[in-house]
RNA sequence: GCGAAAGUGGCGGAAUUGGUAGACGCGCUAGACUUAGGAUCUAGUCCCGCAAGGGGUGGGGGUUCGAGUCCCCCCUUUCGCACCA
């Protein structure tokens, strides 16, 4: 204690008038908080039920242990916590777990960077990081914390591969594969972001062709997509997202004889539009497209050769720019149009890309803008063969393509059909003529699971001269990724084919000599499946028991940040599916309701950085005002989907609004008449108290409102503020009349209990001193009175053409009439009125009164 | 370029969903208590105006007795997708 402190307390001793000031000043969270953490785990009120009757999973994204816990962190856990309490005081059986997503490059990087392990750096993160979330009281169950780099954890991530590749899920292929340059591996489509690794925002992939592992995600791509239009708890925009990740367009395939090479080849093309085949003028491949180099005449071959190099020179931020000039090459060959038998030129193009559809399109420049572009600039034919409505189109003079409905022309045996059913009409014809068939196709890939990095996964494969890829056998998991490698720097390929005694194995099937598959899988493998593992995270033989799944699966409530939208989110649906289909879950949609909070960024909106340089850190707040107060603050600044900035002078609002709180709760709880203190009796209330309790119960209804709705705890708190404002001016505590005085007595009781959930420490408090037996939480959730929230009177505005000019005060169940002979009758009113009749009278009961002159 | 969301005091944000715009908090102003205060308490605080009154939710139009809220056009910001045939 500060020195001015101790003389404002010797200064009090003889001021009644002072005390309540040396309360609120010697008012110290960290006084009591470390106590009830204690009591709570004593009592064990963290610990999940073993038989849940009314089950509530609350999930949380568990967390990357880079050092201590952050902002983001604190506020993630916290609105988690917020609700994984107010749950269990509505006497819900509830499970609330936490974990650590372990593996992962950035411990490498740290590891090279600090001379240690990945491993010892990983852990002693998550020594601190555990220790720091303990600190801030969040309700998890310790006893159900899972480590994913952990042998015990991973086994069963090998487990789940093992799962897949029997299922025909897994799957090696030689691709073209993204790879990032800096961290030396290859990238999941959903980890290329805007052409750059989602790491290393400024740093372009490269392409590399290299033999890798894929889940067959597309295979659920179907599943994925319909079930969507279950999630009616997601957010729209993170449903919309996925929407269009997956990217279902339904359309056919076309296929087009080659001429000159052997009669079976041909060339495929997809299309949305079949309907305007006989508009098509041209065919264009990708750049890489398998048949580019056969199609390629002699006399083209240079051109097309240095074509090629250079498309696959440039980046992938160059290639994707949709704004730049379709520029492409002849191949000098022709395929046989399918439906006209015409000879059509084959251009090769990078405006076409090679990893969508079949890598190559038919042009039809007359209905389509890139393919019209491209026409105009190689003078290649432009073909009507879709007549808008009312319009006459002449390929010769359009100046640009035509891509909406109309009247097929010029295709004979569609000629005059309407657009949308010339789709299916010409496909049906396709098939007939066996030349095309209906395909759907999706912008979805599969999902590229290996990483050329040591701090993973390792996959349980093993590759044989005899047998060829031979899984591990399950009885012989987990395959344990090698400890203290010594070179675990990045080069391209898995540092494991170094370590002897891992790469170099017997073949499982012959026996021979064999070496392990020595890439380890992304991480996003180990977080699909960890809502599974919660439910039975010390099963050893099982990655979890169907028991315990069925027991308490789906997960209620999931918390976590949006910008996993499109991975995370999508890949844990799709294992919750295959797991489903594997038999091993009833569900197949793993998390019922989704919440995406807001960011945590510094007071001038800028995302805190160390190298920034504006970096809060929790446990420096902790450390002076305890947990709640901080707490209190990140629940206040802003809705929870909202970005908050966050600002020091506001945590001061939030001190002193607790302090006074605590302060006029404590004189309640010391006044001789507490103990006594009986029912409210409404009627015996003076007005001020009335509304005080008003204010109250409405506060509590609120808090209800958010914690079931949008977790906006913002105005939760506001209303307990006003509350708290409404009791002060009634005056101190020990001035109230005994007929008021049981509503502070209700006050304390009711507020110590609704704020639990949003200030556990600080209510629990409350709630012992004001006498409580036990824990808060068990007390449970206060029960709003339905007459409190009712008011005497009023107040109503009298509007004249919708201006207010006068306001009344009414009692809040006038009738209609009543309001408006009210209104009539008031002397302002008469006096704006000055004799005329109003021409109409609208009036809203208990709203308003709205005169039209 | 396409899609979505959002624009409210000096600031963070409210507004019971078409009915008193600016709750609550920060900041600011004045005063009180103080040797002192970056503590505490009291009062005030959207703008113009001494006042009566007038104006006001990015801009412009519209529907309505009444619009921050609904409709149309424009501007700005943020986010997502970005040649997906």
């Amino acid at each position: 204690m500060s020195n001015d402190q101790q003389q404002n307390q010797d200064l009090g001793q003889d001021h009644d008038q002072d005390q309540d000031q040396d309360d609120s000043r010697s008012f110290d969270p960290r006084t009591f908080e470390p106590k009830w953490r204690e009591y709570w785990h004593e009592q064990g009120l963290d610990r999940t039920p073993e038989n849940p009757s009314n089950k509530f999973y609350m999930l949380e994204m568990f967390a990357y242990p880079s050092g201590d816990i952050h902002m983001g962190h604190f506020r993630n856990y916290t609105i988690g916590d917020v609700v994984a309490r107010y749950q269990k005081m509505l006497g819900k059986d509830v499970l609330h777990p936490f974990g650590w997503d372990a593996f992962g490059l950035p411990a490498e990087n740290a590891a090279i960077k600090h001379g240690i392990q990945p491993g010892e750096w990983t852990l002693s993160n998550i020594e601190k990081s555990r220790s720091s979330l303990q600190q801030m009281g969040i309700s998890y169950d310790w006893d159900r914390e899972l480590v994913t780099c952990r042998e015990d954890y991973y086994k069963h991530t090998q487990w789940m591969f093992l799962l897949l590749y029997e299922r025909g899920l897994a799957y090696r292929r030689n691709a073209e594969v993204n790879w990032c340059p800096i961290d030396q591996t290859v990238l999941a489509n959903e980890h290329v972001v805007g052409g750059c690794c989602w790491r290393h925002p400024d740093t372009p992939v490269e392409k590399r062709t290299l033999e890798q592992w894929f889940f067959r995600i597309t295979d659920y791509a179907d599943r994925l997509l319909d079930n969507l239009d279950q999630l009616d708890q997601w957010p729209e925009g993170t449903v919309k997202q996925q929407r269009s990740w997956i990217g279902r367009s339904e359309g056919a395939e076309i296929d087009y004889r080659l001429e000159g090479l052997a009669e079976s080849d041909t060339l495929t093309v997809f299309t949305t539009r079949p309907d305007t085949l006989w508009g098509a003028t041209f065919l264009v491949l990708a750049p890489e497209h398998p048949l580019t180099a056969r199609l390629t005449t002699d006399s083209q071959r240079e051109e097309v050769e240095a074509y090629v190099a250079q498309a696959r020179s440039k980046t992938e931020i160059e290639r994707m720019d949709a704004t730049r000039d379709k520029d492409g090459v002849f191949s000098g060959s022709y395929a046989k149009h399918p439906v006209t038998g015409e000879a059509v030129p084959i251009w090769v193009a990078d405006y076409v890309l090679a990893g969508y559809g079949t890598g190559s399109i038919m042009g039809v420049p007359a209905h389509d803008q890139r393919d019209f572009e491209f026409a105009r600039k190689y003078d290649l034919e432009v073909r009507v063969v879709v007549q808008p409505e009312g319009a006459r189109l002449d390929g010769a003079t359009l100046d640009e393509a035509a891509p909406g409905t109309g009247k097929l022309v010029a295709s004979p045996p569609f000629d005059g059909t309407e657009v949308p059913q010339g789709i299916p009409d010409v496909i049906r014809y396709l098939e007939e003529q066996g030349v095309g068939r209906g395909k759907i196709q999706y912008r979805l890939r599969d999902w590229l699971i290996s990483r050329q990095r040591y701090w993973g996964c390792p996959i349980p494969m093993i590759h044989c001269d005899q047998c060829g890829v031979v899984p591990v056998p399950l009885d012989q998991l987990p395959v344990e990724l090698p400890k203290n490698v010594e070179n675990f720097v990045p080069s391209g390929r898995s540092p494991l084919e170094d370590v002897k005694e891992f790469f170099e194995v017997e073949c499982p099937q012959c026996g021979g000599a064999a070496h392990r598959d020595a890439d380890t899988m992304d991480t996003f493998v180990d977080s699909s499946w960890y809502h599974l593992r919660f439910l039975d995270p010390h099963n050893t033989e099982e990655p979890f028991d169907r028991a315990e799944a069925a027991k308490w699966l789906p997960v209620d409530y999931y918390i976590g940040g949006d910008e996993h939208a499109t991975g995370h989110l999508l890949y844990f649906r799709f294992f919750t599916q295959v797991l489903h289909d594997a038999g091993w879950l009833d569900i197949e949609e793993p998390v019922v309701r989704l919440f995406h909070h807001g960011m945590v960024m510094d007071d001038k909106g800028e995302v805190m950085s160390k190298s920034k340089g504006n970096v809060v850190a929790p446990a420096e707040l902790f450390a002076r005002d305890g947990v709640d107060i901080p707490r209190l603050a990140m629940l206040f600044f802003a809705p929870s989907a909202d970005e908050i900035l966050w600002n020091e002078k506001g945590i001061d609002g939030v001190r002193r609004f607790v302090q006074r709180l605590w302060s006029l709760f404590e004189e309640t709880v010391a006044d001789a008449r507490y103990a006594a203190a009986g029912e409210v009796r409404p009627d015996a209330l003076s007005a001020e108290a009335k509304e005080g309790r008003r204010l109250l119960h409405w506060a509590v209804e609120r808090t209800e409102t958010s914690l079931e709705g949008d977790l906006n705890f913002n105005t939760a708190i506001a209303a307990f503020m006003e509350m708290m404002n409404a009791l002060r001016k009634v005056g101190a505590p020990a001035t109230w009349s005994d007929d008021d005085f049981p509503v502070l007595a209700e006050a304390v009781k009711m507020t110590s209990r609704a704020m639990a959930p949003l200030a556990p420490h600080l209510s629990e408090e409350i709630w012992h001193r004001a006498g409580g037996a036990e824990s808060v939480f068990i007390a449970g959730w206060p029960t709003v009175d339905p007459e409190a929230l009712k008011r005497d009177e009023v107040e109503i505005p009298v509007q004249f053409n919708g201006k207010l000019r006068v306001r009344l005060h009414l009692s809040p169940k006038a009738t209609r009439e009543e309001m408006e002979i009210a209104a009539l009758a008031d002397v302002r009113v008469q006096e704006i009125l000055d004799g005329q009749e109003p021409k109409r009278v609208i009036v809203v009961p208990g709203r308003l009164v709205n005169l039209v002159v």
